[in-house]
RNA sequence: GUGGGUGUAGCUCAGUUGGUCAGAGCACCAGGUUGUGGCCCUGGGGGUCGUGGGUUCGAGUCCCAUCUCCCACCCCA
């Protein structure tokens, strides 16, 4: 249908756009407050970038991408999520030379083709960090500290930080092969989904629900206990400066980031009451990925949150995001030859920075009136022959119906004076 | 990609075993108050009943297909 729009795609419309503001506005300002940067890529990319970047075996390269052939005859690929693209403006731009580390924030729309369902939409936005070039367990911590402070500021309640470290190259493999070692005798009692896990990614299985699977899970080696020497050190200062700046956290040993560039720290962000989507932000270390990229070896860490999940979030706590959509003065007419001078007063009405409108349909006073008790409006300066030919307008309530004639040139010091006693 | 549900005025919905079934409330517009809103009263505009086929003398009501939205799975934000 002409009139409806893509399946997965939501518009954002007047009543609703005021809460994108706050998310928007808290999202700079506590990134700000953090030392990071705004930068803004392209929506779409090199298919290849995402590819590499994000990981041929990963779901997302596999059947979410938005990928088309432009008319050039290069594949494009619509961003799936916004590491990469950062990534590869840090070594477009050789931001390195700035001085590391490079810290940066970005907030805008991904696309993943998929069956939209609660918390899952076609195109949705991201708030996400980017800080590369140190591999501080103390910046770990920062990040993380930066994701929760940015739902503290919009009161999100009942989040659950859930910390993991994945490893390194050199002992993430030694963890899946003790595990692999730990269920071979029983792969055939694992479900079948399980059994599919084990090959393909073994550490999935600690979140299946099947009771079996759980109960076969439960005395497997732990990713803790293969940690080489560095990657258990950074663990553990992790988890120590996360304690330092009093954020709760809960080790989760299933928490799994599926790819090679994924180093250490993983964490995730979980609230209930919006669906069976509860992840409403995550992130880790990468130190992997820019080298992957082209880069030199350059370790980095971020985090995205989803905003669309975020607000549900707020809304399933009852948070009232809505705006005022209100004005502070409707210029009303009544009779004929007044309409010039309407025109005049408004003007001078927004140049006193009053958020002032008028009637355009020619309707009458009563209709007028109408639309201003509607809009909402707090005041109606009501322009008539008879008080205009003295100078003089009635400035009446909306809240308490009562008015008054003062002098027109008066009227909007007037408005402003009065518009600050009217409730709201 | 897989599965279940859904689709009637701008919104929320009613519509019995297929035969005035095209309706209600809210919203909108006008009038009641020839220069004044919020309450009330009266009247009015507005719908190819998601779309396309089919069954039937006749379908919003039955069948098929398709799309949408919702929910869940896979997975993720």
């Amino acid at each position: 249908m002409l009139t409806s729009r893509p399946r997965g795609t939501e518009d954002i419309l007047p009543e609703e756009v005021g809460r994108w503001y706050l998310l928007e506005a808290t999202a700079r300002e506590v990134s700000r407050l953090y030392g990071y940067r705004e930068i803004r890529t392209p929506v779409f990319e090199h298919t290849e970038l995402f590819n590499r970047g994000v990981g041929d075996t990963t779901d997302i390269v596999e059947k979410e991408m938005y990928t088309f052939t432009d008319r050039g005859g290069r594949s494009v690929t619509l961003r799936p999520e916004g590491t990469a693209p950062v990534v590869r403006a840090f070594l477009e731009h050789h931001l390195e030379a700035g001085g590391l580390p490079v810290k940066l924030f970005y907030l805008g729309p991904m696309f993943r083709y998929g069956r939209p369902q609660a918390g899952r939409l076609r195109q949705f936005h991201q708030f996400g960090v980017e800080a590369f070039g140190s591999r501080d367990p103390a910046l770990d911590a920062e990040v993380i500290a930066l994701a929760m402070d940015f739902y503290n500021r919009l009161a999100l309640k009942d989040l659950e930080l859930h910390l993991n470290s994945v490893g390194c190259p050199a002992c993430r493999p030694r963890h899946r092969e003790k595990l692999q070692d730990y269920l071979r005798p029983r792969l055939q009692e694992l479900c079948p989904t399980c059994q599919g896990r084990f090959e393909r990614n073994p550490l999935r299985i600690f979140d299946c629900k099947s009771p079996v699977c759980q109960e076969i899970v439960a005395g497997a080696p732990t990713i803790a206990a293969s940690l080489c020497p560095d990657c258990g050190e950074h663990f553990e200062r992790v988890q120590e400066y996360l304690q330092e700046l009093g954020i709760d956290f809960i080790l989760d040993e299933h928490l799994v980031r599926g790819l090679d560039y994924y180093t250490n720290t993983a964490f995730e962000i979980m609230v209930k009451g919006i669906g069976a989507q509860s992840s409403i932000g995550g992130g880790g270390r990468y130190d992997g990925l820019v080298e992957a990229l082209g880069g030199k070896p350059v370790p980095g860490i971020g985090f995205g949150l989803g905003l669309e999940r975020v607000l549900l979030a707020l809304e399933a706590q009852g948070r009232d995001l809505r705006p005022d959509g209100g004005i502070d003065v409707l210029v009303v007419t009544a009779g004929a030859g007044v309409e010039r001078a309407a025109v005049r007063l408004l003007a001078s009405l927004r140049a006193g920075g009053l958020k002032a409108d008028k009637d355009y349909l020619g309707r009458s006073l009563k209709a007028q009136m109408k639309h201003a008790n509607r809009y909402p409006a707090k005041l109606a300066v009501i322009l008539g022959e008879e008080e205009l030919s003295r100078g003089q307008v009635l400035v009446r309530r909306l809240d308490t119906g009562t008015q008054e004639e003062v002098p027109l040139e008066a009227a909007v010091e007037y408005c402003h004076r009065v518009k600050e006693t009217c409730g709201g």
